[in-house]
DNA sequence: TTGAAAGCGCTACCAT
DNA sequence: ATGGTAGCGCTTTCAA
């Protein structure tokens, strides 16, 4: 329609420098009026690019998506894709086969890239692919050193502030229950509350999984053993939910007794009596800056920057 | 590797019944030896399918993913399609020029076929998919007529079956908070209020958009214009939780003075005090459904079957 | 600056 | 039941 070759017009549609103003012009008033839109398999297979990115949830819990930070996360990512071509695939696999089948796909060059999202310590899936060189971030530090990039919160930081502020409210005997520790989530947020409290009590530390049954279940154990407590810190909101939960149980009031502070300021944060106060972590910036650095990787083939942990902030409510 | 040709290796793989059984074996012993994985972009070259569905957001407001009907339903999607070779392609679209791009992007056989989500009554994309021969499926009856299949929640009948429990427990000015009248389930939750109250009184409807903001606002109002409601039935759990906000604001006991019922079971009702009654819909079977329907349609190119409706459930907590 | 043509890896048709 | 091979739509040399 244009009068052209197919290669001039290959030309155009990939902004290549050597095309005449004039035939560009034509040529894409053609595609315009055409409608044209390039074949993105006939394209894939010679230049060896997807043009997608996956985002890789390799989590035997379905608990994942209900998350309100995987659900910040997923626009993070989709808005930092949005002026791009790139598409976003979700991979996910709960089960050992779906996991073995993840891999290959995503090993055998289906995607262009990887984001990795809830990571467990024992997970293979990382290193294999920094020694495939598939291009890969991960949502979250690694527990295990992968020579990959990461972004993430400042979960140990977090902690900090939200025990320091405990004990700057007079609290003497805080207690926490914490993420699963073979998660950096989990691991950090301990450290955090650790740092605040020289020489921590162990009886003072209970290991939840983030889920609200887990925040029960631990904060009953925590009562039993230390009757005395009055405060504590969970990894989660829906652990912190849980704890409210055990601590009316027991007829505690909070934060009047018991203090709680949460972490993730999710939406159920503000529901809870009290509302709770908690750690806001920047999920947006953060599904955007592992999309960015990502990108990078895919455009540049350039080796992985150093992690970069984004600053986490204190929302203080009734609970605390 | 096997010492048989390219067409045979292909017939092998597509599971093609003219290969002898010992040539099989040797093929796949190779297939597996060596950790081949077919091409996607060239096989996807030459069969015209792509192996992918997209999962099509096409929704201005960000909302939607901290939806957990929205994570419900992702969790179906994927799990019916785990033991497939289909890949969930996440396409989202909040802006107007991202919508032009979406509409393309699908329509240009990018994927083999379509899954709406989260859509308004204006919304041209279904016709357009329908006039296109794209297979598509639509989560969530359609506000207008549209030549698509679809499944839904029994949103009408689980509103009546709200409402009735209100009546049954002797409750008299019953209002209600819906949700966009421009959605189906909004329209259909407040016919199903409706059903059950003949002649329903005006100023007992406030229209919301299902968040919590307009649940506190709507709420605001009723009391305003009806201080003498003794229940109120909203037409989304975080609406109901904003009810129980502005009530609480208002110095009235729930559910004492006023009864309280939301709808999606989500899981901030067991958050709220007193925790929500609500209406729960099959969330995951209604992914897997509409996903299966997909699938059907993708293999046979066959005319969609009727729209089907899941039954919703009346779970009843504290706050009615 | 443009065009001709080779091939990307696979499937599917036609032979055998 | 198996092999040979054309060709899917595009990008990318290489020539002109």
């Amino acid at each position: 329609m244009a009068g052209v070759s197919r290669a001039t017009v290959s030309r155009v549609i990939n902004d290549s420098p050597k095309v005449s103003p004039a035939v560009r012009a034509t040529v894409e008033a053609a595609i315009a009026q055409l409608g044209y839109v390039p074949n993105r398999a006939a394209r894939s297979l010679v230049t060896r690019r997807t043009d997608s990115i996956g985002l890789v949830v390799s989590e035997p819990e379905a608990l994942v998506f209900s998350d309100p930070f995987f659900a910040g996360i997923v626009r993070g990512v989709s808005g930092a894709l949005a002026d791009t071509s790139m598409q976003l695939v979700l991979v996910i696999a709960q089960t050992a086969g779906q996991r073995k089948k993840l891999e290959q796909y995503v090993l055998n060059g289906h995607v262009d890239g990887v984001l990795l999202v809830s990571l467990h310590g024992d997970d293979p899936l990382p290193a294999g692919l920094a020694a495939a060189g598939v291009p890969a971030v991960l949502v979250g530090r690694p527990v295990r050193d992968v020579p990959l990039t990461w972004v993430d919160a400042d979960n140990r930081g977090g902690a900090t502030a939200a025990v320091r502020h405990l004990l700057g409210q007079g609290r003497r005997r805080i207690a926490t229950i914490t993420g699963p520790q073979d998660m950096s989530a989990g691991v950090d947020r301990l450290d955090g509350y650790r740092d605040a409290l020289p020489g921590p009590d162990a009886a003072l530390i209970e290991i939840g999984d983030f889920s609200e049954e887990s925040g029960v279940r631990a904060m009953t154990a925590l009562l039993d053993r230390e009757p005395g407590l009055d405060a504590v810190f969970a990894a989660s909101d829906l652990m912190a939910a849980g704890a409210l939960r055990a601590l009316r149980a027991a007829g505690r009031g909070v934060p009047d007794e018991v203090a709680v502070i949460g972490f993730d300021d999710s939406i159920i944060a503000r529901q809870t009596d009290p509302a709770l106060t908690t750690v806001r972590q920047p999920v947006n910036e953060l599904g955007r800056e592992v999309t960015r650095r990502l990108l990078e990787m895919i455009g540049t083939g350039d080796a992985p920057a150093p992690g970069l942990v984004l600053p986490t902030e204190l929302v203080v409510r009734g609970s605390a």
